[in-house]
DNA sequence: CCGAAGATTGCAAGCGCTTGCGAAAGATGA
DNA sequence: TCATCTTTCGCAAGCGCTTGCAATCTTCGG
């Protein structure tokens, strides 16, 4: 059994006080007494309790972070952007995954946060009004990624324009028909695990932009996996007119259209370009063109914007811009090359 | 400020100690009373302090993952797997990722668990009988995700197993000139979050069962990356007898080897074929032959396994068999094929 | 040389919950 | 009806640390 306070002060010949100050740093200590106490807790290789101080001062130095799917290589990214700062700022990080509808409604409904940790980093969850409350009423600090809410601090990507600035580039290259692939939840699901559907809306600015009429038909929203990708794109090449290109809301949507293409015996870029979002860790090995949204960034930014609510700082929202990476995934449709046979 | 059990007794008429019995369903209640004392605490939306109880008790309910590298798909696979049973068991779960050797230096040099979770669940990396020791002197119950160590539980996968299937698989299908894309730590590293040579080992023993002699310059070591492989793949086929086929450690770095393959204009399987090792995510998508060992199994029975220690159990190992998952990066070789021109 | 301001340290009262032990009350058996 | 068990509860002593406040000791200006 671990030493205690007592132990230690017995030892330097002090007041449990003196000890608890010495060993925190705290003012009013004489430099020799503070050097004294610390010897003597380095001897008994003393650790303070921390339930003990924790019950004391209320404080838990504890960050939970909520995740919809840890298995997803954004939100596995985002959580170790933020544990590495998080943990250098002394917190310790709680992980809380709400990978269903079930978990999710259990975990608002009961105060499972309240004196587990000071404060919530919430990644994707679009949080109702009542589960913000819900966190705060815990008294959570709470910083939100991927969403906005009044009177929490969040970082999130200006998706509209990255979206809008993906097909803008298929467009630049010369296609007219551009597919797109949304995420979309399953109903009922209460999940929110994803971002809305700005992407979707810059994809269409972006055809406007350009005088194209869009074509509803080109639109897929499905599940954000690899074979709702993948099937979307099969979908996509039995149309009347195909499109020549597709942008799709992830990476992942993106590996199962090239997928498809691929099994289609397709060239990509020859003849069909496809270009992604999120610059996935593997996004580069099979050289596709994405929007790099600076996933890393998002977390390491969100937790210190959850520090900094946790000392007090009023809450803030930080907006990131997505920028373009490009890759071999993309390139004019074969239709103008083929002009000059 | 949440209300005290000093409230709850007040307001159920019966003393703290009652109320904290009831609440817990300790036996000696009379069931009149604990429903009292339950309405009274539903009424004033009570919840324990956790610092306080874990401080009366000394136990946390809470687990600490401590992991090399949470990026990584095959970490937060586990980490999800895991997680899911220890929530529901009732654990917490803290996070600690090891992704250096200064973190994992620091991590173990001071008892950085202690009094902050009740057990340690350890991947991939291969801790030394000091660092085991060091845990455990901290209190916590230790289970272990691909290594073995005396007196601690642990799930591993039969790897050389693993090796040699995948291997024979490749010989079964008429390769000779096979290569194997080993993980090796960078020298100095102590992060030490990769499964020994086992691999390798196995992939030796399937050539010397099949009489083909082994060529060291078809053995690469690694990091675990898609772009070492990548690199690795490009070396193999300056070679001038270069191989047919590559096995992988990781699926990571077969995906390295097809982009590289892919490149430089080689048909895979027709002219080349590579088998991983995981059964990644996306490992499906791009058509990967690999070697699946239940990574989300691997945590869930490590997590039992923890639990069950926590409960006073003997530590225990289980051993994972390997199994090959045959898609379509894998054909005999071409000079086979060619027989028949 | 003296009183006061300032620097250090100790006292003791919590923080909110758990638990061994004894008391009170009801049940049982002769 | 009385002694003996049981069943239910309350008392009070922790668990180990923090912190407001008072006590003690120095240090200084006059």
């Amino acid at each position: 059994m671990p030493s205690s306070v007592q132990s230690v002060a017995d030892r330097a010949g002090v007041s449990v006080s003196t000890v608890s100050r010495a060993l925190r740093g705290v003012p009013g200590i004489a430099e020799s007494t503070r050097k004294r106490v610390q010897e003597a807790a380095e001897e008994l290789g003393y650790v303070a309790s921390l339930s003990a101080s924790r019950l004391a001062t209320g404080r838990t130095h504890t960050v939970a972070v909520v995740v919809p799917l840890l298995s997803k290589w954004f939100f596995a990214e985002v959580i170790a952007a933020a544990g590495r700062v998080l943990s250098r700022a002394g917190y310790d990080v709680l992980l809380t995954e709400l990978s269903t509808p079930e978990l999710r409604n259990a975990f608002f409904a009961a105060p499972r946060l309240q004196g587990r940790s000071d404060g919530a980093l919430v990644l994707a969850l679009q949080l109702t009004a009542e589960e913000l409350a819900a966190l705060e009423a815990q008294g959570q600090a709470v910083a939100l990624v991927g969403s906005e809410r009044a009177g929490a601090s969040s970082v999130c990507v200006e998706d509209r324009a990255g979206g809008r600035a993906a097909t803008r580039h298929l467009i630049n290259l010369g296609h007219e028909r551009i597919a797109f692939l949304g995420i979309q939840e399953a109903p009922g699901s209460t999940l929110g695990g994803v971002p809305p559907a700005e992407r979707l809306l810059g994809y269409r600015d972006a055809l406007a932009d350009a005088g194209i009429s869009p074509d509803p038909g080109l639109e897929f929203g499905v599940g954000n996996t690899v074979d709702a990708g993948s099937a979307a794109m099969a979908t996509a090449l039995t149309m009347a007119e195909p499109p020549t290109a597709v942008v799709a809301a992830s990476d992942e949507l993106a590996f199962g259209a090239l997928a498809t293409l691929r099994g289609a015996g397709l060239q990509v870029p020859g003849d069909f370009s496809v270009v992604g979002y999120d610059n996935h860790e593997l996004a580069g090995s099979v050289g596709l063109t994405t929007m790099d949204h600076g996933v890393a960034e998002q977390g390491r930014l969100a937790a210190e914007a959850l520090i900094a609510t946790l000392d007090g700082a009023p809450a803030a929202v930080e907006r990131l811009q997505p920028n373009l990476v490009v890759r071999g995934s993309t390139a004019p449709p074969r239709r103008l090359r083929a002009v000059s046979p």
